[in-house]
RNA sequence: GGGCGCUUAGCUCAGUUGGCCAGAGCACCGCCUUUACACGGCGGGGGUCGCUGGUUCAAGUCCAGCAGCGCCCA
């Protein structure tokens, strides 16, 4: 044990230079030949978008807690950090950052604009790194990966052409998000709804006779009686000849392929199968059924106001209506081209204005949409065709940046065929037979594979979601419109004469060079519609790159979506395919793929969860990427609302690391983490100006969330400051008069308090074990042998604080065994707080300075404890570790394994404590719980009697007790305040007591006052006899029950007899005392005495000076001599040294000035 | 619309397979400057476990319905 230590921990002056001490050492790089049974973790790369928030902080600390703990328990330890280049997300921001200069992507070239990307990158990637490190993570950071470096890029070009060479990989048409003014799809987070004021039109269209001979619609179609009276239910008289279809976006009606009505309307059995003619182009589209279409008149819903019951169906130009096509195989038909006008070019058959049908739709061509929009409606009035027109608000996605309607758009995109059994079905094989619902799919030739059934979700319910998203799974869109990704590794051949084969022309393949590079494996070729696309292996190959240059083609523009190269996360950071290009990961995939386990949020199981287990297991024969997935609790603010950037709500783990320190924030967040919900975190702002902290003020934001103001006022000094969302939104710009607020919350007192708990506790610590009676000749006997310290020289305290400890071990690795992280936190809060600094540390102090066992007691479970708590709370414990001088010490306790450190290691390299179970004692427990009951019931009648701190007691007892109290060698009188401990006879119960209950006995308390305030004990009498007359109520009523009797477990009915009979001997106890109290009262009125408080309260308050001499004789007689030096101040009038504190408190009054004396006060 | 959750003290949350008088931290009340700690100690008050019904000897826990909230998918 070293140096003194501060009397209060400081989180800012200790987490720096541990954090260098840590780099140092090289605790946390880790190599795959090294000892120990690997465990890793690769983490969820966080976006360089932006930097962290609280619920990333919480995301890695769990991570860095499961890390911590294998290491310390011998694992070989992995854990890969890295970024990820979210190419959407990054790319928008840096726009939005080009547009606030009046500029955009487009006047930039690509290779700059990229630059301008990978700017911002390597700026946020700094900032994350820095903030992982200032909480604790303890990643390998030797190996930092990013997405798109060398080695993430050599994986997503490998993967991708293996994919493509085995037709898993194909281009489809798929609407998009379309901005017909930027020209570029968008994702669904670019688009803003707005709220429009538009319109409903409802629009005619011709029933085609049932016969099908003519299509002269104006013919009412021949139906039976009963169909007819159907029909002519609705409010339209001319129902039988039209259907009418209501619509916000007229112009599409020229791609209509059907009407659908939901099979639920009656009208549907009349007219299901029949056809109706779309006019102006004149097509015979089916009337099909389709349960999406609003039924008329449905109180449920709300479009039902507006709904006619028929749906034109649009496939080309709706989303809803494209899955209708899908699910009806319904023929698309576009008929716009991508600036959003009307064109028969893209899509549009021929064959309609060849043959004159569609000679009405002709003058439409090359209209803007708005414009077809107006001229649609007016034919449609001018043939009758338009039966009404309504007003209607309705949201509309508009592009966020151009600020048009969006225009769902149908375009042409590669996909991964994960619906392939190859990849789905590996997928749900993966999956634990036990979390899974029903049985997976077999595997074509019912092999089986290393990885099936290896996946395991914590909590378990989210293997439904893992399972259903399979089992619902669609084919995935992979390529993107941006410049910000890995380019797509394909190259696109000019349009050739028809997609024949041995073409020289236009196939390279039929040449002599593509034939050896086909055969060579590196390239790869597909046909779809009249093009040849040319995938190659390493776009770096030159003469393959340069042959598919040499005949036109040019590479795909598009890159892949970001999850495509997230998806090879756990391998390509590992080297795959060829960790020899790559010599630092040689041997990772052998030792650490699969994972141990992979730590993540819910909303991303089917984006990320479910591509990584595909395509580990497709690209490494079965392989899973982790055994384990932990979901952990999403991170809410205190509305509720999922913290986020761009709601402005997200707290920088900073912030909180600046007010409480990391290992406050760690360890709140850690007892956050159960498994059942979401954690609600209220946020306050701490005033830069003069650092109060205080509730901010909250608006809603007009996206309808609540935020804090932009501009917050502190109560405190009034100066004004930006709140974290005014500077996000733009509304408040942080600026010198106006600075950025921080952000911190009281949820993390709770961590800071506990970190100063255990500092001053070791502090304690420390300075009872820098003297001891010197342990090397102490625990060695006389033939310097080390002497094992004998159980039966343990105090009781001491057997009971060991057992604590054992049992906190189990508790701690069970917790963890089944990612219970709250349950570790608690355990920890516990033994720490609860059990070592209030029962153990408080009843050795009169002992442990001449008891050299109980200081090796005293140090031993120290020194486990930090252990216990490092993966927890690694900055405070590795500092106190630096003090305790572990890898100085040579004694042991039997049974207790605390492996010793080489001098100099860290504890983060220190290993877990082992505990033998010889060192669980239940009868000290038992015994020691009897004696803190004890304690805790004089103590309650102490405050209820306001007997003061110092004022030693006498404890009355029948004999039974007495042996208690005294198995507890000295605890009761330490911790209750005990003078002396005498036995109750059966006579008269000693004069001026209190009685007490305990385990169904009367005991007394004797010397609180000169009298006692029968009043108070009578208070506190009747209160404890009305909860046992109720509890006894409530067992007899049971007991009573004979449906109870016979089928409750007979060892239920016993334990309640048993507690029925310790209460009744309780309330008789009770009772006996109450009527002591009755006599009591009558004595004292006989005697001229008032039994009334009042008088005693005043002597209490002001006690004459010979009583505290009488106190202070009686303490120094239990603190073995030593003097009281605030009685000597009282007494004396001494202008000795102050008590520290009091030099403080008084410091404060002066304003800072210390050295302040009693006498001068 | 489908799925998964949630609703327990003023606040934030625990509460395994039903079984002591439902717990913790903060906040609140009282007492306490005590050589580890006021970021503290000791004691105390506070809950119809969202609502309604059911199963059971026994329900915060299981089942059904209702109300409110959150997330994911469509």
């Amino acid at each position: 044990m070293t140096s003194q230590l501060p009397k209060s921990y400081s989180p800012a002056e200790s987490e720096a230079r541990v954090r260098q001490m840590w780099d140092r050492s090289g605790a946390f790089h880790a190599e795959p030949g090294a000892a120990g049974e690997p465990f890793s973790i690769v983490i969820p790369p966080p976006n360089v978008t932006a930097a962290l928030h609280l619920g990333h902080a919480l995301n890695n600390t769990l991570q860095d807690v499961l890390i911590r703990f294998n290491r310390m328990r011998g694992r070989n330890t992995l854990w890969m950090p890295g970024t990820d280049h979210a190419g959407i997300a990054t790319q928008t921001v840096v726009e939005k950052r080009l547009l606030q200069k009046g500029k955009k992507r487009t006047d930039f070239t690509r290779a700059k604009f990229v630059e301008l990307v990978q700017q911002w990158k390597d700026k946020y990637e700094e900032t994350i790194i820095e903030q992982l490190k200032t909480i604790g993570c303890s990643c390998d950071w030797k190996r930092v990966r990013f997405t798109m470096d060398p080695v993430c890029e050599r994986a997503v070009h490998e993967a991708f052409f293996q994919l493509f060479a085995d037709g898993l990989i194909y281009r489809g048409k798929r609407l998009v998000n379309w901005d017909p003014v930027t020209l570029t799809a968008l994702a669904d987070d670019e688009v803003e709804m707005e709220t429009v004021d538009g319109h409903m039109w409802y629009l005619r269209y011709p029933l085609v006779p049932s016969d099908g001979a003519s299509d002269e619609a104006t013919k009412p179609p021949a139906a039976s009686a009963g169909q007819k009276a159907a029909l002519r239910k609705g409010s339209d008289d001319r129902e039988s000849e039209y259907v009418t279809v209501a619509t916000t976006r007229p112009e599409t009606m020229l791609g209509d392929t059907a009407v659908a009505v939901n099979p639920k309307d009656p009208r549907a059995a009349a007219l299901v199968g029949r056809m109706v003619r779309v006019p102006i182009v004149n097509r015979l589209v089916p009337i099909i059924a389709d349960e999406y279409v609003v039924l008329r008149g449905d109180p449920d819903n709300p479009m039902a106001e507006y709904a006619t019951g028929f749906l034109k169906v649009t496939p080309a130009h709706d989303p809803n209506d494209w899955e209708i096509g899908r699910r009806h195989n319904l023929p698309i038909i576009n008929v716009m081209a991508p600036d959003a006008t009307i064109s028969r070019d893209h899509g549009w058959p021929a064959e309609e204005f060849e043959s004159g049908r569609a000679a009405d739709a002709r003058p439409l061509l090359g209209l803007s949409r708005e414009e077809a929009r107006t001229r649609i409606v007016q034919w449609f009035k001018d043939h009758d065709l338009l039966q009404e027109v309504r007003d209607y608000r309705h949201s509309v996605g508009h592009a966020s940046r151009s600020h048009v309607p969006i225009e769902p758009y149908l375009s042409d995109q590669w996909y991964v065929k994960v619906t392939d059994d190859r990849l789905r079905g590996e997928a749900l094989r993966a999956l634990d037979r036990a979390q899974y619902d029903g049985a997976a799919p077999q595997r074509g030739d019912r092999s089986a594979r290393d990885g099936d059934g290896g996946l395991r979700f914590f909590p378990a319910r989210y293997a439904k979601t893992f399972q259903t998203w399979h089992e619902n799974l669609r084919d995935w869109c992979i390529s993107r419109q941006l410049w910000w990704g890995h380019q797509i590794p394909v190259w696109v051949g000019p349009l050739a004469p028809g997609p024949g084969q041995g073409d020289s022309k236009s196939d390279p393949t039929a040449t002599d060079r593509g034939r050896r590079m086909h055969s060579e494996g590196r390239i790869a070729k597909q046909v779809f519609g009249q093009r040849h696309y040319l995938c190659v292996r390493d776009p770096g190959d030159h003469d393959a790159v340069g042959l598919l240059k040499e005949m036109g083609y040019r590479q795909d523009p598009d890159v892949l979506d970001t999850w495509f190269s997230s998806a090879l996360w756990p391998i390509s950071t590992m080297g795959w395919p060829e960790p020899k290009a790559f010599p630092e990961t040689i041997g990772l995939l052998e030792t650490f793929n699969p994972t141990s386990v992979l730590v993540t949020g819910r909303d991303i199981i089917t984006l990320w969860v479910s591509r990584m287990v595909m395509f580990n297991r497709y690209f490494r024969q079965g392989t899973l990427p982790f055994r384990h997935v932990y979901i952990n609790p999403l991170l809410q603010d205190g509305h509720g609302q999922t913290m986020s950037k761009s709601l402005g709500n997200g707290v920088d783990p900073r912030d909180i690391v600046c007010s409480h320190g990391a290992d406050a924030l760690r360890f709140a967040l850690v007892q956050l983490a159960t498994s059942t919900q979401d954690v609600r975190m209220p946020v306050d702002l701490l005033c830069p100006h003069c650092g109060r902290s205080f509730h901010p003020r909250q608006i809603t934001s007009n996206e309808g969330h609540r935020v804090a103001a932009p501009e917050q006022e502190c109560p405190g000094c009034h100066k004004p400051m930006a709140s974290a969302y005014g500077a996000t939104s733009g509304l408040t710009p942080p600026t010198k008069d106006k600075p950025l607020a921080l952000n911190t919350s009281n949820r993390f007192d709770l961590g800071r308090n506990f970190a100063n708990k255990l500092w001053n506790v070791t502090r304690f610590a420390v300075q009872k074990l820098q003297t001891p009676s010197d342990p090397a000749t102490e625990s060695h006997g006389p033939g310097g042998r080390k002497k094992e310290p004998d159980p039966g020289t343990l105090g009781l305290a001491d057997r009971w604080i060991l057992t604590r400890l054992y049992d906190t071990v189990q508790l701690v690795g069970e917790a963890m065994e089944h990612y219970q992280f709250n349950v570790y936190a608690d355990a920890m809060y516990e033994l720490i707080w609860g059990d070592f600094c209030d029962w153990y540390v408080e009843a050795i102090k009169p002992t442990v300075a001449t008891n050299p066992t109980q200081q090796r007691v005293l140090r031993t479970v120290l020194e486990a404890i930090l252990r216990l708590l490092h993966p927890i709370c690694p900055f405070v414990t590795e500092t106190l570790w630096g003090h305790i001088g572990a890898d100085r010490v040579t004694e042991t306790l039997d049974g207790i394994t605390l492996r010793r450190p080489a001098p100099g290691e860290p504890l983060a390299a220190a290993a877990w404590p082992v505990i033998a179970p010889q060192i669980q004692d239940q009868e000290a427990a038992a015994l020691f719980a009897r004696l803190q009951e004890l304690t805790t019931g004089i103590r309650t009648l102490r405050s209820d009697h306001k007997v003061a701190r110092h004022k030693r007691i006498t404890l009355h007892a029948p004999s039974g007790i007495i042996a208690l109290v005294e198995s507890g060698g000295g605890v009761v009188e330490t911790l209750a305040g005990l003078e002396s401990v005498r036995p109750l006879g059966a006579g008269t119960p000693p004069a001026a007591s209190v009685a007490m209950m305990f385990e169904g006995q009367e005991l007394r308390l004797s010397g609180f006052h000169d009298a006692v305030d029968s009043k108070t004990q009578r208070a506190r009498l009747d209160k404890v006899r009305q909860q046992l007359t109720g509890a006894i109520q409530g067992l007899r009523r049971k007991l009573a029950d004979a449906n109870y009797l016979t089928k409750a477990p007979p060892q239920v009915v016993a334990e309640t007899r048993s507690q029925l009979a310790k209460k009744e001997a309780d309330l008789a106890a009770n009772e006996r005392a109450l009527q002591t109290i009755q006599k009591q009262c009558v004595q004292q009125t006989e005697q001229g005495q008032p039994p009334g408080p009042s008088a005693h309260d005043d002597r209490l308050q002001h006690r004459p000076v010979a009583v505290a001499i009488d106190d202070l004789q009686s303490e120094r007689h239990l603190a073995g001599g030593r003097l009281h030096r605030h009685f000597l101040h009282l007494l004396h009038g001494s202008d000795g040294p102050l008590h520290p504190r009091q030099d403080r408190r008084s410091a404060r009054h002066k304003g800072g000035q210390g050295d302040v004396r009693l006498g001068q006060n």
